[in-house]
DNA sequence: ACAATTACGTCAGCCATATTGACATATTTA
DNA sequence: TAAATATGTCAATATGGCTGACGTAATTGT
């Protein structure tokens, strides 16, 4: 490699020091990049942004969500959820129901609008994910879902057994 | 004071309608949440964002690089690298030095301590990485990169080869 | 040679999303 | 009843995106 000037100010050219796995750092960061790009063009026909969809989304897949679970999830504050979830609410795409048990929690719902929209944002990005599956060649799908999984840190893997008990594309939609 | 519930208002508790891959469209969340944590907290400890870790990362990648092949990677307007470029040459993480061949362009460069920077954020991810391909018991860690590459839009792809060749920018370089 | 284009820097302002800390209210629990 | 909990809200702040406009230096094309 050529270094145009002699200096100490810079280094020469250089990829990969140590045991640093570049690849797969820059591959999860194009790949997540472009994944949230579909749904970034629809949210923003609807004037909402990427925490919109993800409040929806939670909501969407996990009915009865309390706002202190989905907060847990989203790893937010409650400052940063209230006004995204607040518009949700106004502009109908989620109802709060009061728990049946604690009349202090607001349990969360969808609207028929806000499962339609859900869909519509999850569509892209599924299609996505089979086209990726399909191209790659993936044999065992499970792995791939096995990888990602343990990318999670371990004490909030929970959520993930919380939002979905087994693995494998059927929820059991009718 | 919520109005009383009418059962036509929100939807009871469903998951998936469709063929929606709830299950990695989550798991693609929780892991790139985790993946990005460990950076971040390093980050905020030298006063730095993930933007600044994300043009740290390419420089020091892909050494020589001009500011509009930057901008081309990370898909951000001119204005937004130009805070965070700025902070991090005026702290010496990375130097400028005029284009060779076209002295309008400014090929960037991460200093010894740009460098070293740059590692101390990739090494804990890296680490994630490795522990969470043997956790799930990956035999062809290809199959991991295929997947995440097909996951990328058709025609940007050419960026991963450009950062992936290990010979520079592979525009001659003289 | 000169005009157009390009690469980069910068100014000014706007928006979305996140943060912390404080405080209010209703409800449940000890 | 007092304390803890679940939620809502206010004010202030930071980060990281965006657009549009303009300036300068250097290169390119005719």
């Amino acid at each position: 490699m050529k270094s145009p000037i002699k200096s100490t100010e810079y280094r020469e050219p250089q990829a990969t020091t140590e045991e640093l796995d570049v690849t797969l750092i820059e591959l999860l960061f194009f790949a997540y990049r472009d994944f949230t790009s579909d749904p970034d063009a629809i949210l923003a026909s609807y004037g909402f942004g990427r925490a919109h969809h993800r409040v929806l989304h939670f909501v969407n897949h996990w009915p009865g969500l309390t706002v202190a679970e989905l907060l847990d999830v989203l790893r937010i504050t409650k400052q940063s959820l209230a006004r995204v979830l607040k518009q949700l609410i106004d502009t109908g795409y989620i109802v709060q129901v009061q728990g049946p048990r604690d009349r202090r929690q607001r349990e969360l719902y969808v609207t028929k609008k806000g499962h339609e929209l859900a869909v519509e944002l999850a569509l892209p990005q599924s299609r996505r994910i089979r086209s990726a599956l399909e191209e790659a060649g993936i044999k065992d799908r499970a792995e791939v879902e096995r990888f990602l999984r343990a990318m999670v840190n371990p004490e909030l893997r929970a959520q993930l057994d919380r939002s979905h008990s087994s693995s494998g594309t059927g929820e059991g939609g009718t």
